[in-house]
RNA sequence: GGGCCUGUAGCUCAAUGGUUAGAGCAGAGCGCUCAUAACGCUUUGGUUGGGGGUUCAAGUCCCUCCGGGCCUACCA
């Protein structure tokens, strides 16, 4: 039995995610801890809401709640939502948590004490009239390239051109539209990555099995200009993990805290600690998870995220663990998604185009998306969502492939021989290569699962559902029940456990119908290790009931009037 | 500007430099009647974005042009 750590890269709590943001990094991290868990590994699976930073604090500001209540409410509403489409987290916890408190400042610590923390005194923009310091891109003004009058002070989105926020014609704050800025100057503390550029570079050109996407992003970093920067992990912030604390190696830094970069992916190790107070656990409890004197040798951890999230599990959160000089887990996989369209453009959060959760899961049930979503996960490039796309896939392959599959079994059952498994008959050549065909299909999709082949373990599923529907017309029991009912019996009792079959295979992608069909079929869960052994799992006299039907179709109309609804802005 | 990814059938996507470029869906034809008008079988469909080059051999490698996308370190 293998040891597999698994996190999602960290929704961030402003507002609600898309589709896009869950097929980039929890749903195919889902399906992957769900398959482990399927075949008896011993999994942990976490992932935490990312609730610092400037956006948040501006969130807050706008319902005119306190950050800490907003954060709480939002991570229970993303709770919910990531409940709802089963996400199986271990921990689903928060970067606010006291223990990622006490982590952060503990590496801070550390880092500090390594020499890899330098103090830099630098000039940034600050709006009295906001009372902060503002971010690049929440100061506005008009472009001086292009005239453009609504450039942000990091880029001008019309003429592309890289700005300063100096550049900026008449810059205004993006939050009040205050005029008053001024530069101030501010002390930050810097991550010397650049220090640490070597051991990274090493590190990651050991890393020959990961998606190109994955080694060619952190490759740029480490060697575009002058190669590896170093970079500022404190912000001029009230809310965050506090840079100045008892302890510290430096002085000065009150009133700052720690950039969301640099403690969010430390919350991936926090969350253990969360998760072992949450059920009751000692601290050695989720030590053997991260601390490789502790237990976590033989731990493969495993990572998932989106491609824009890449720098910062390729390098910064590395040179994070690895300059602290302690035996913690690094990385030992990285699965980076491309991003999934809508219709021709983009999903956006900020313009409330596409899918979100809330309203996929108040138009059809979780696996409906679960199913399209990971059987078009955009691994190579980015890929497209379509509702006609979505609409003929799923009723193909859920209702018409599985569903129907399903349905054509039970019922000719309950009208030949009740709802019981059927005794009589014997396997003949028929059914002998449907078993050795399923045993290479089930191989292929293992296969596939442990590669984390998101996409080709969805189509090779299907090939899995598809071989029962081909054999059922082959062998044909309705023409087969007049003449000799032993072998009709034979043959439904082998589809009826085909059933099972495909309840215990497609668990991690469509859990809530696999549910449906093993309470259906009254049994249990166990992996087909042998798929002959898994086809006499119910054996003659079993009783059954024949379930409802498993997927609806989605019709012309439902299509129709979704792909309207959605098409414009979120209201 | 720089870097990376990408362009393959009507659609969504596959193809360690090596037979005649594949699969699902859609389309067409046939079969079946257990089933959610579902299922099965057969089948049409390609100058692999354009052009040039390397090679015995190119969807794959190189150059160039055209299109799409991402990143570019202060959003996260």
């Amino acid at each position: 039995m293998a040891r597999i750590l698994i996190t999602s890269a960290l929704p961030y709590i402003n507002g609600i995610k898309h589709l896009g943001n869950l097929v980039g990094s929890q749903l195919p991290a889902d399906l992957y801890a769900r398959y482990n868990r399927a075949r008896g590994h011993e999994v942990l699976f976490l992932c935490a809401t990312d609730e610092h930073g400037t956006p948040a604090e501006l969130a807050a500001a706008k319902t005119g709640e306190p950050v800490t209540d907003y954060c709480a409410r939002m991570h229970a509403v993303q709770k919910e939502l990531s409940d709802g489409f089963r996400l199986s987290f271990d921990m689903f916890g928060r970067s606010s948590s006291p223990q990622n408190h006490r982590l952060t400042q503990h590496f801070a610590t550390r880092l500090g004490q390594a020499g890899l923390i330098a103090e830099v005194t630098e000039r940034q923009m600050y709006s009295p009239t906001d009372g902060r310091f503002l971010p690049d891109r929440y100061i506005e003004g008009t472009c001086p390239n292009c005239g453009y009058t609504r450039a942000r002070g990091d880029q001008c989105e019309n003429c592309t051109k890289q700005l300063d926020p100096t550049d900026l014609i008449d810059p205004r704050s993006a939050v009040s539209g205050a005029t008053d800025l001024e530069l101030r100057e501010t002390k930050h503390l810097f991550l010397r990555q650049s220090a640490m550029r070597g051991q990274l570079s090493d590190w990651i050109e050991g890393k020959t099995d990961w998606p190109v996407l994955t080694t060619s992003i952190a490759k740029k970093w480490l060697n575009d200009g002058d190669g590896l920067q170093d970079r500022g992990i404190t912000r001029d912030l009230d809310w965050g993990v506090p840079a100045q604390f008892d302890g510290a190696p430096w002085a000065g830094m009150d009133g700052k805290v720690f950039y969301v970069w640099f403690d969010a992916p430390i919350e991936y190790i926090a969350c253990a600690g969360e998760w072992a107070a949450a059920t009751g656990r000692t601290d050695a409890a989720w030590e053997r998870w991260w601390r490789t004197d502790k237990g976590a040798a033989d731990v493969r951890y495993v990572q998932f995220m989106g491609k824009d999230n890449v720098p910062f599990h390729t390098l910064s959160f590395p040179a994070t663990i690895l300059g602290s000089g302690e035996p913690w887990k690094l990385v030992d996989y990285i699965k980076s998604f491309n991003y999934l369209n809508y219709d021709g453009g983009q999903f956006s959060t900020s313009q409330g185009r596409g899918v979100f959760m809330d309203q996929a899961l108040s138009i059809l049930p979780a696996d409906y998306w679960r199913w399209w979503l990971l059987s078009h996960a955009p691994e190579t490039s980015d890929s497209e969502f379509t509702w006609d796309n979505f609409q003929v896939s799923v009723n193909k392959d859920l209702a018409d492939v599985l569903g129907n599959f399903v349905s054509r079994v039970t019922k000719f059952c309950r009208s030949r021989f009740g709802e019981v498994v059927p005794a009589g008959g014997a396997y003949g050549d028929r059914e002998q290569a449907l078993i050795a065909d399923l045993s290479a299909r089930v191989a292929e999709y293992q296969a596939h699962m442990d590669a984390i082949e998101v996409r080709k373990a969805a189509g090779a599923l299907r090939a899995i559902w598809v071989a029962g529907n081909e054999y059922l017309q082959a062998a044909a029991p309705w023409t087969a029940v007049k003449t000799d009912p032993d072998a009709a019996a034979m043959m439904v009792r082998l589809s009826l456990n085909l059933i099972r079959l495909y309840a215990v295979l497609s668990a991690p992608f469509i859990p809530d119908a696999a549910a449906t069909l093993r309470a259906a079929m009254n049994t249990d869960d166990g992996w087909p290790d042998d798929v002959a052994a898994a086809l006499a799992a119910l054996p003659p006299g079993h009783a059954f009931t024949t379930p409802e039907v498993l997927f609806a179709k989605i019709t012309d109309e439902q299509r129709a009037d979704w792909a309207t609804r959605f098409a414009g802005v979120r209201t």
